[in-house]
DNA sequence: CTGTTAGCGCTTTCAC
DNA sequence: GTGAAAGCGCTAACAG
């Protein structure tokens, strides 16, 4: 391998040179530069990141630890987020969870080890809210909270689950089934919080807000405007054909059911199971998909869905990264931690719409910004104008 | 930053020993492993990986360039590189072209500034077969031609063609639309092979082999029984808007069309057009999704798709990969590179597969695995049992 | 079994 | 403007 030293030598100055040469920086006269340039191309040298590493203390990698890859809108907001940070020179190294048990552990032990800028945690995790306050290293939450000292950046479910309710409501539907994950996890365990009924997360702002948080909000809105309401469960978000059996579910347990709100992958399988049985959407059935993606355009028809702004998501998500990062490499510790401690419990920015491309269907948002921070709980809502 | 030393110091012994500790390799007594252990967690110490990979010289990380996560194929095929990939201690580093794109280059650039062990090139290179020879550093090609130098692991679709000619042949279609990308990508543009039609195609299993080419397939079996044969562009596979303009165009652009052939999410999209017109599937239309993955399950109805192992390729992707990081540190050159010719020459292994869920179309296959590199062109086809 | 020693290849003060 | 020198934190001969 040719080295910095060798193109010195070619070159007849100083490794030092050479290194201002190659980061273009410091003075170097033009002739000296031509020299040196002129050696590294004859030598055809190519400058080994893994000193400057070394040196520097970091990779310009970001962990990115994600459930699955397989449902669109964590592939997109990957997408996303490599792209901003590639704004920002930095790189994403990837886990999903679904193909990688051990993601969690690995990348936060590669944190420790410096392989690692930061990390961004869009898993449920599997550690206790003291395992992340003692990393003391740069980590961003996506939709949900890991501990006070770390920001999390995440849609307004509250607001969401409001939202389908409204429409729900004022479609006048009588019997509503909901399709989603496991409810142990509608609250971060770890944080000891036990299962809270809606009022009570409505007046929490500033708790954690995972993406199912939206249903409580919803059950709760659904059971005081008198409608009733049932949930079926799918065990295991990474496994797709469970989306199809969870569909048959809320067909065959449940009577007069006459809305469906579900996962955009699972609201398709709800609409290929809905013409099957020969039942017709939106005239005899509302289907509502929660964190619609792209797929609200494949699944045969388009469908109401709630959207969250994933785009915004990822910009915020890799601005607060770089803040961590430039905090815990500049920062003096004790007072950027009480400033993060101020943070976490404000940043909580959700982005929210509802777009609905059904014909006759009684209700129509038109796409809705709700920044969460700047706003109280309930007032913007009434902006949106259900009809 | 406490290091190795401070560990030292505090147990007592010198740096190699503490070294020898963390990674568990030569000779330790008990008591002395048992204090260097103890020395650590009191410090908590935690080994900075940088150092370690400046020695060794790789970053256990490898480059995964692929065009967009958008589509669930390219979304499945990077879980399943990440899920292997980690099974050999190594990591992704992602990168999908629609997000960022510069990435070929930059990835590139990484790889022989040893931040990356190994690249996986999954899009369309920007360069040619020069420039990919002058590399010599470990890649592996994902469904494309790169230069002689570098293995190419991919579907066979040839084969893939083969298959979707034959399933509309037997089920007396008249009239086929194809949609697909742009056609000059149709073969690999810096090679300097012109459009080559189907026949040479199949006479040339050592050359590349984008998914593209089962168009052409397609189109010369279709030729051959006189079957009328149209194409719909699609310009840029990662806007997936222009798949509904393609559905619409498919069915507005020609008369009498009574099969459709289309990337999974267009094919999603066609489902929904045909519906909106009236149009009955399977029974006035064949639709065939080529790389059909999940999608198919939500299209709105079960649809025939043509599919690759996705688990599978990644598997030999990553296989490769660890090959050509073993062959590029290791090996003795000359004769390594002359391997090489031979293993990239012969080494495209392709699975493609076809299944049928709509009942009431008249072909259906069984599931079938193909190994290109086992067989002669043509023979196992007729295995298949085109009832 | 354990310590000494010499780097991995580059960056960066700090003199000259 | 440029060079000398001191590491970044860890690994791996090689002695002992």
């Amino acid at each position: 391998m040719v080295g910095i030293r060798d193109v010195a030598k070619k070159a007849g100055v100083s490794t030092s040179t050479v290194s201002l040469v190659i980061n273009n920086s410091g003075y170097v006269s033009q002739n000296t530069r031509d020299r040196v340039t002129a050696a590294m191309k004859e030598l055809n040298y190519i400058p080994n990141d893994l000193a400057k590493n070394l040196y520097k203390g970091r990779t310009d990698t970001v962990g990115v630890i994600m459930p699955t890859l397989q449902h669109p809108f964590f592939a997109s907001l990957v997408g996303r987020i490599q792209h901003y940070l590639d704004l920002q020179g930095m790189r994403a190294l990837l886990c999903s969870t679904a193909d990688q048990e051990t993601g969690e552990k690995q990348y936060v032990d590669m944190l420790q080890r410096h392989t690692l800028d930061a990390l961004i945690m869009g898993s449920h995790s599997q550690n206790a809210q003291e395992y992340w306050e003692e990393i003391k290293r740069p980590v961003v939450a996506f939709d949900r909270y890991l501990c006070d000292s770390i920001p999390t950046v995440g849609a307004d479910h509250i607001s969401g689950g409001r939202l389908v309710a409204r429409a729900l409501i004022a479609a006048g539907v009588q019997h509503v089934v909901t399709i989603g994950g496991p409810r142990d996890r509608f609250h971060d365990r770890d944080r000891g919080i036990e299962l809270l009924n809606a009022r009570e997360l409505s007046s929490r702002p500033d708790s954690s807000f995972p993406t199912v948080r939206y249903q409580l909000v919803l059950e709760d809105e659904l059971a005081t405007a008198g409608i009733e309401a049932d949930y079926v469960i799918v065990e295991d978000l990474a496994d797709l054909s469970l989306f199809l059996t969870a569909a048959r579910s809320a067909f065959e347990d449940f009577d007069n059911v006459d809305a469906i709100v579900a996962p955009d992958l699972a609201a398709a399988a709800v609409l290929q199971e809905a013409e099957r049985r020969g039942i017709r959407v939106p005239e005899d059935l509302q289907v509502i998909a929660y964190d619609g993606t792209y797929v609200s355009l494949f699944a045969g028809k388009q469908i109401s869905a709630i959207t969250q702004n994933i785009d915004e998501t990822a910009r915020r998500l890799v601005a607060h990264v770089m803040q961590e990062i430039e905090r815990y490499s500049g920062g003096s510790s004790a007072v950027a931690a009480r400033s993060v401690l101020e943070k976490a419990s404000n940043d909580f920015q959700g982005y929210v719409s509802v777009t609905d491309n059904v014909e006759g269907v009684p209700y129509r948002f038109d796409a809705v910004k709700l920044e969460y921070i700047e706003r109280e709980t309930t007032t913007p809502l009434d902006d949106l104008g259900v009809e």
